[in-house]
DNA sequence: AACGGTCCTTGCGCTGCGACAAAGAGCGCG
DNA sequence: CGCGCTCTTTGTCGCAGCGCAAGGACCGTT
């Protein structure tokens, strides 16, 4: 159910694709097509060989690793407007996770042989390219360096508001993350267990911090989630 | 004291610039000057405007990155051969991390300003810094997955491993790590703290692994280490 | 409206590992 | 050649947070 013709008033504002002539996008956008994604359904799995890439245009993915143990964790959230499943930067020929629909989602996806001609033929979507990837290796840095130094708690209060910033809609009362993020998910991404994430929610509940619902969660005092993250704890009792 | 001649021969058999044809490789050279950094001094430090960008010919460099708490993490280690301090890559105007010199080190350096002609005039430079980057971000992704699902031992038999094939040199009775490495430098590499570190240390040499002395280690069972970096572990007592 | 599936909560006991402490060992410097 | 510094070892102790377990809430389905 591909549409083959793409709305270039949709691609035109993406940062990515910003700095790139009428003419260079429809070069960019011939062999491109848009797919839909149910909540729940799976963009490319871990392992798989890259046969595409891609840019989400609307909806909210995860990606995660499988550890050869079995575990899970999510390595990243793919934001409207990112590129994602690009092995071929990384110098792979498989995907090194799985992106999953955490919401309903619509993908532009490309087969990976256009990857070397593009790249090639348009140099600003190479450095476009290089800071995207850029981008993700300092968060990952970021992340190594609280997981390496900071206690759970605040990792979680990290976590949270990193969604806050990137997905966060603002609402009476709070900002809402607008798509389904259950504990578990978060446990996942501050390398921590389901169990810890739901106590520490509720303690954040009960300080009026936070309202968590199944899969739901509004923040109702981000200056405060501040503070915990940043080690002002140790009141309770 | 920069020398102001580069020995192409140096250059050309990095993987980065091999496929530079040569007169290319004389205009990437053309205002790199190498530099030489005795044990312990700094390139740059974070924080610091990034005013050049470097290779490494010779030695090894640690990469520091202090917590606002002050804490140290090592975010990597430079190997001969590797870009480093590419802020422009990572679109940033300082350096988010300290890089100081594990042994005694040369390096290639070029002032930043460099940077955009030079990968804007050779698209296999730009491809390369692109690859640079791709796998440091799959290593920072490894290390997110280790941290998050497995505990100290194996993530410190993990980070020796790794640092085995990165900087390992054979030897009569193991693989020496080769170059100053303290117990102290792996737990900020790992997570944990120098006295855990001593700890397994201990262990794997009553257990015939390692042979670890003052900024020294000797490898001389990594078939066993391998087996304990996958979990084979838990028959002590 | 009953049912199964998913997601969430909470209590309890155990333990890996960090905090603290104190002393030993190797190295460089004056 | 001895002094001080840095790096290392080893022990003891306490606790954050994980594993386990059981139960409850909410959701979509037929």
């Amino acid at each position: 159910m591909p549409t083959p013709t793409i709305d270039k008033a949709v691609i035109r504002p993406l940062p990515l694709f910003s700095s790139l002539a009428d003419a260079e996008l429809d070069d960019v956008l011939a062999g491109a097509v848009s797919r839909r994604i149910a909540q729940g359904e799976a963009v490319f799995e871990q392992g798989q060989p890259a046969s595409h890439f891609y840019v989400l245009l609307h909806g909210r993915l995860k990606v995660h690793q499988v550890t050869p143990a079995g575990q899970q964790v999510i390595v990243r959230i793919v934001n409207p407007g990112d590129l994602f499943g690009i092995a071929k930067a990384l110098r792979r020929t498989d995907y090194p996770g799985t992106a999953i629909a955490a919401a309903d989602s619509v993908v532009l996806t490309w087969p990976m042989e256009r990857w070397d001609p593009l790249i090639a033929a348009h140099p600003s979507l190479a450095l476009g390219v290089m800071h995207t990837v850029g981008a993700r290796l300092q968060d990952a840095h970021t992340r190594i360096r609280e997981m390496a130094t900071e206690e759970v708690e605040r990792r979680v209060a990290h976590a949270v508001l990193r969604l806050v910033q990137q997905s966060g809609k603002k609402e009476p009362g709070g900002i809402r993350i607008d798509f389904p993020i259950s504990r578990q998910d978060i446990a996942e991404m501050t390398g921590t267990t389901l169990h810890t994430v739901s106590r520490i929610f509720s303690a954040w509940e009960s300080a009026g911090l936070v309202e968590a619902g199944r899969q739901k969660l509004l923040v109702r005092d981000p200056h405060g989630l501040v503070l915990v993250s940043e080690g002002m704890t140790r009141e309770r009792r």
